[in-house]
DNA sequence: CGTTTCTTTGAGGATATTCAATTTATGTGG
DNA sequence: CCACATAAATTGAATATCCTCAAAGAAACG
């Protein structure tokens, strides 16, 4: 990818907003490039956070995994969202594993070519509070689902987040347009795969989704959803 | 408080960290003063963030409501912490209530003013940014035990972390210097108060814990509650 | 000293998990 | 392209954990 179209996919990212197109264009000249293959993982949780990542295209799938071995889904990541970079600037080690879920591409930036990046254009790290300030939120919001809501409703939930951050309008309904195993929604919901299956076989008989192991998960009825989200 | 008793106050506040004597100075001259009350609010979740806070001295509960009026603890906080910054550099409502749990004495600062100290010295962007990224850690830490753990698990794990941001040692063992209530303890673990006080009448018969109502909760034997924390 | 608030404790029950078995899809090698 | 192997999903039954409901006891407050 040469420079104009890297620059071209920075103006899209949030945490490089207000930048100038030449400054941009310098960001994007100090970028490595990283592909990445379908189920890849761009780092692992508990590596040294020597690089932080730009997602360029592509999906990620944020994953945590506990000591004894239980996996808790962080977050999904699409294109123009920070990957690893809170750790860098936090020299701490990765607290999590992203794993792509189609082929991308990343671009990165060393740890001090971050900082001297930030101290050269403190905007950056402006939009940075800004972007981390989100996903405090986003886990707050987690957190309070988790602990007041039943699973049901969290389901809802969750299926709607999915729908808001990435859902496609299809002729069918709102398509989520990268897969979603029932134990990837169980990780995110705080439940079991048997849970989720129960609860998705019983909208599906309903026709408010349509969750068929091939194909994308499809949302016919989000208003449905909606009300059992709201109102459990 | 005069400008020398502030700046030395700010001394202790990673988010100013790093700034020379004088630019501290500069800092602590421009802030306003907010005595707090036992029970007070700093301010209301839901209102416009005018203004960003430091605790300089006292203990605060952060608490978030549901739509539907239940109550989610977000966090403790003590001297030196951020108070409702992020909302105002985001430019957002206060996304909860801080409530004051003794008296103590907050800095505040308006969003224009905090926004200009932090143009003028980007050290305090970077550290904003440090001390979010520790808020998020701390989230995605609890995400993961309420997603993970069972609730005598995660009771454990709390007062271990709460004795461990603010426990002081006495011959009893270690003291939580604050009052925390059983429905407190409920809404920092995701469980109801019923389930707490039955998990801390078992651990006080054991002789893991002393909490009567009046006196601050004691451990007496952290390494028990470690245990239980580790493998449940 | 009465009132209010917080805590304890019991009994019953609901939600969701665990365990187990089957069905359905996906992928692979012949 | 089919047959087999593997992985994902479904579904049932039994059980556990934790919640809800209820009532009484203890501490704090004025």
């Amino acid at each position: 990818m040469d420079i104009p179209a890297r620059t071209s996919v920075l103006q899209r990212v949030p945490f490089f907003g207000g930048l100038e197109e030449d400054q941009l264009a310098t960001v994007a000249r100090e970028a490595h490039e990283r592909p990445l293959k379908k189920d890849e993982t761009l780092f692992q949780q508990g590596e040294e956070a020597t690089h932080g990542y730009v997602l360029g295209w592509g999906r990620l799938r944020l994953d945590q995994t506990t000591p004894d071995g239980q996996n808790v889904v962080l977050r999904y990541m699409g294109p123009g969202d920070l990957v690893g970079t809170v750790a860098v600037l936090r020299r701490i080690p990765f607290p999590a594993t992203p794993v792509a879920l189609e082929d991308g591409l990343a671009l990165s930036w060393s740890a001090p070519r971050l900082a001297e990046l930030m101290e050269r254009f403190p905007k950056i790290a402006l939009n940075a509070i800004g972007v981390i300030g989100g996903r405090i939120e986003e886990l707050q919001a987690r957190l309070q689902a988790i602990a007041t809501q039943r699973v049901e409703r969290r389901i809802a939930s969750t299926l709607l987040r999915l729908a808001n951050q990435s859902g496609r309008r299809t002729e069918a309904g709102v398509e989520i347009p990268f897969p979603v195993s029932r134990q990837d929604l169980a990780e995110m919901t705080a439940t079991t795969l048997h849970t989720v299956s129960r609860t998705l076989s019983a909208w599906d008989q309903q026709g408010i989704v349509e969750s068929r192991r091939s194909s994308h998960l499809v949302i016919r009825h989000p208003h449905r959803l909606v009300e059992i989200a709201e109102q459990g």
